[in-house]
DNA sequence: GCCATCGTGTAATGATCACTACAGCAGGAC
DNA sequence: GTCCTGCTGTAGTGATCATTACACGATGGC
């Protein structure tokens, strides 16, 4: 390739000079920088004004991030993508992580992010799209008592349900780790309450010992289990069988989480109580937004 | 591979095309095209008067092939280039595909995959590894005490951390989300100190007060935030920038948690206190594992 | 050999661009 | 409170750009 424009001394990547600089950045330069690292530069191919447009910044602000990083101008900044992302291209397969040398191939983030893509890859696939529908229906519905309950690694997750659920809809409760205060709350469980568990590995003999008698009660069970199953899925009525190991000596929750999200996404859509969110930012008083402008 | 650029009209993409036309084209033309497919259009993305020099025709040239290969005219064909060039540089090191059948494609699990899959990618795009094994290796150090903090949302992740941190090692507290009960634990923050916060959109003016108070004494944060940052990071000696938009009501910490487990794997290797974990499960009694094979 | 046609480049045009100068404004120091 | 510093956008400029009109030259039919 011609590289003609000699550039201005410098070889280090564009990305890397981002990454340099950022601590010392500005509001609206890290605005921009965003957008540029959102598609790997990408969006610097545009002219000055549409970048600027799309990182919702000046076009002198542009300028400035430009010079910041080492550049002359706009148009060599544009020339320094322009070569690093025809570097990129040449490579048989792009690969986004390492703007880079090899060594960050074996680097513990790259093996991670490869299980998990796995990891979740997989939880989809196994996934009935209907019976997806359903629950987020089921669990839309205010009519229903909705308990919620983890084991010792899933309480985060049991917990962060518990938030949105409690947000969108009323009726939601997050049952104490402690086994010792469960029997208050099995007491209301009847056949129009739902209970929803997360077991995973090590799986927690007193979690299945509730199931068995909130199941006793009439009501109904949501299971969110990893890719083996808790012996709590003969109790329950709906099963999320989702993966969990990464190289780590932990199990990965983010499968898990992708459900919840996902179908806190739904509940939301098919509850749409914008109304009751705006209500709760009204008491918390929180609802200021820092972007700049 | 995905053909999302919608372009002008046509949905081909620029590479076809140029094929298809190839007898068509003139020796000006064939010139012009040769240079473009040289580096996968990358040569395209320069201004019409560099690209006509680089192929050594005439600007009006490069004009008639664009008309030539049904776009309105110079602009329209870069972007078109520049949206091709986008789309490949996206391949994920993860990809999450939509799940199998394309009525599935619109599916919100679908739709939150996509989503979910680009700020992952993101995420670790714009991760400094190098500060990621600083962070880990400083994580790791059981003389420095480490407090945990989250916000609203946020609160799930942090105790999603603290909970692994403190298996893994002693000194580790989550700090009440309750404001009132804070200085307590700040007096004991010095030096030797770290105070992990998360705090994404809607950042929480009290995180931010305490940020300040806190560095005031001299002690170390790391922050978790979103990608247009919080107002934190300018105390935080260390910030993660996430992605956490998806198509939902609601951010998504899927990012951050991605962030989390990947640092408690590298934590865990650093400390390798198996022992501690045995010790762990042998007091609470729970060690039976269950997996079926 | 003459003309018609097609391919191509040159030169001139408005449009857009990159860039500068300056003013407004927010946040921190005192 | 008041200043000050630094960040940021607006407005205006020359420069570059994409595009058009047109002229030249090569090619092929008659």
């Amino acid at each position: 390739m011609n590289r003609n424009p000699p550039k201005s001394g410098d070889q280090r990547l564009v990305l890397d000079r981002i990454r340099d600089k950022q601590s010392e950045l500005t509001a609206a330069e890290r605005r921009l920088t965003a957008v540029l690292m959102d598609d790997s530069l990408v969006a610097g191919m545009q002219s000055i004004t549409k970048l600027a447009e799309a990182a919702e910044v000046s076009t002198p602000t542009v300028i400035r991030l430009a010079r910041k990083l080492g550049f002359e101008g706009f148009p060599d900044f544009q020339a320094a993508i322009r070569e690093e992302i025809a570097a990129r291209m040449k490579e048989p397969l792009a690969k986004l992580d390492a703007p880079s040398t090899t060594e960050n191939k074996d680097h513990i983030v790259s093996r991670f992010a490869m299980a998990v893509s796995h990891n979740i890859n997989a939880t989809i696939d196994r996934l009935d799209p209907a019976e997806f529908d359903l629950v987020a229906r089921l669990l839309a519905d205010p009519s229903r008592a909705l308990y919620v309950l983890g084991g010792r690694i899933t309480r985060s997750n049991a917990h962060y349900f518990f938030n949105h659920l409690q947000i969108i809809r009323p009726g939601v409760s997050l049952l104490d780790s402690s086994p010792s205060v469960w029997p208050q709350s099995l007491l209301d469980m009847d056949e129009r309450a739902t209970l929803i568990v997360f077991d995973i590995r090590r799986y927690e003999k007193e979690l299945e010992r509730l199931a068995s008698l909130v199941v006793g009660q009439g009501a109904n069970i949501i299971l969110f289990t990893d890719q083996w199953g808790s012996p709590i899925e003969k109790y329950a009525k709906h099963t999320f069988r989702t993966l969990v190991e990464v190289p780590s000596s932990w199990d990965s929750t983010l499968a898990i989480n992708f459900l919840i999200e996902a179908l806190v996404a739904e509940i939301q859509t098919l509850h749409s109580s914008t109304d009751r969110i705006a209500a709760l930012e009204e008491m918390i008083g929180e609802s200021r937004i820092f972007r700049s402008n």
